[in-house]
Formats: structure tokens, sequence, C-alpha cells
DNA sequence: TGACAGTATATCGACCAATGATATAGTTGC
DNA sequence: GCAACTATATCATTGGTCGATATACTGTCA
């Protein structure tokens, strides 16, 4: 049994992408989520409660989270439901970073072509 | 008369970045924005005529593309409509790279953090 | 010259993703 | 005990994307 070939999931949605990134940084709860990305994103990616939670379910249908049951020993909050990566997510996030620091690039040495 | 803030268009839908970048590299007609787009993306990216022309619509609306009537001299084909980015969209597309290498290069030292 | 592959634009309908609004309830601080 | 915040959840709608299909022009070569 193999897992699937990342490239398959590509090009990513970008909610889908941006909660990956956010999960990137450890495991976290859906709440947390929404204020990583909107502050990490210097307030220019809003994401309201509909997106984030459909997200999160599309990304744990396709295996890229996962739900678990670890809770902290400190500053639980019972409801709560926390989410990390799956290999196969950190797999994909990763390929989705390069083929988008590939296009950035292109673009800005298009708009800006110095030294030609 | 101001133009509009490039900012207030981020975040970019995915196929209208697309097709900005294309544009970036010259004008263009629709054809050759889809075989660029899946060429530049090794494949990754197919744009069919749906996406591609409605894109298109919606970029010529908001002012980022217009269409022009300038025909090349040599090889020119009747059908053919030609499209190039505005200053407006020049500007959208430089805010949008800068958005997406910044996500990328956090999503990449999150997922390979090495000498931290 | 007529058949064919490729080029080029265009639209329909379906599907999926994203969003604003709204709901419900637990938690914290005063 | 009340207000503000935290936290999850869903509905209805909109908007974006896509496959399929249509139409017609161009270039090639037999």
């Amino acid at each position: 049994m193999s897992s699937p070939d990342p490239h398959e999931f590509l090009p990513l949605p970008q909610a889908q992408f941006h909660v990956l990134v956010a999960l990137a940084e450890g495991e976290m709860h859906g709440y947390a989520i929404m204020q990583s990305v909107e502050l990490s994103s210097g307030g220019v990616v809003k994401m309201g409660p509909a997106t984030l939670y459909g997200t999160l379910k599309r990304l744990v249908d396709s295996r890229l989270a996962e739900e678990h049951g670890d809770r902290p020993v400190a500053d639980d909050d019972q409801r709560r439901r926390y989410y990390r990566l799956t290999g196969l997510g950190r797999s994909v996030c990763n390929a989705e970073a390069d083929r988008m620091e590939l296009l950035a690039r292109r673009a800005h040495s298009r708009l800006r072509p110095r030294s030609v």
C-alpha cells in the first residue's frame, strides 16, 4: 500500500493551502487556524467559520489533515477539536509551496526584468 | 482621478493570476494564454476554454487587462483577439506575487526548518 | 480539392469552493 | 450574573472552475 502522489492534489484550492500552512506550524484547533491565517496574512485573507470548517472537513476527507484526541495539559478548552497534518498533507503542502514560489518568481521576473 | 488600490483585489482567484502572469510576458491572444499557462506550469495547470474566456472577461471588466486592436505585421490570424495588462493589472499581479512568495516561503520554513 | 489536424473563440450546464449570516453554547473576567 | 470573547457548526447563496460541445478559420499534404 503506497500513499497517493502529492502532485495529484495540485493545484490546491487557496483556502485549503492556507489551512495546511497554518497547521504546518504545529497542531492547532479550528479557531486558532482562523486567527493564524488572518494574522500571518496581515489581514488580507479573512477566513470565516463557513470557509474554515468546510475546508477542514475536505482536508480530513482527503487525508491531508486529521483530528486527534491528545488534550494539552494546561490551557485546555473542552470545546476545542485539534487537527494536525498527515504525512501526505506535509508532502502536498510542500509541493504546492514549490509550485507557488516558482509561479511568483516567474511573475516577478516578468514584471521587473532587470539586468537583461 | 486615482486608480484603485491594488491590494483591494487580493487575494486573486488562481485562474486570474495565471492569466495575468501569462500576459506579463507580453501581449497575447486567448489561445496562446492557454498554452502558456499549461506549458509554464509543466502541465500541472490545464486551463480549458470555459475557464480562460470567463476569466478573461472578468479581468477586462475589472480593468486588470484590456483588449487592443494592434495587429501584428506577420503571422496574423483574423480570428485572434489580443489582450495586454493595464497599469493596474501589473500592480495587482505584482502585489499578488509578493503575497504568494511570502506564503510559500512561510510554508517552506515551517515544513523544513533548518538552521533555526 | 477535399479531407484532416490544429488553431481560435465562445457558451451551456453542472459541480465544487468560498462566503456572509446566523445559531448555539462554553469560557473568562469583572 | 452579565458581557465579550472563544469555539464549533450549518444554511443559503454566490462565484469560480470545468468538461463538453459548437462553430468556423487556417495550414498541410496527398
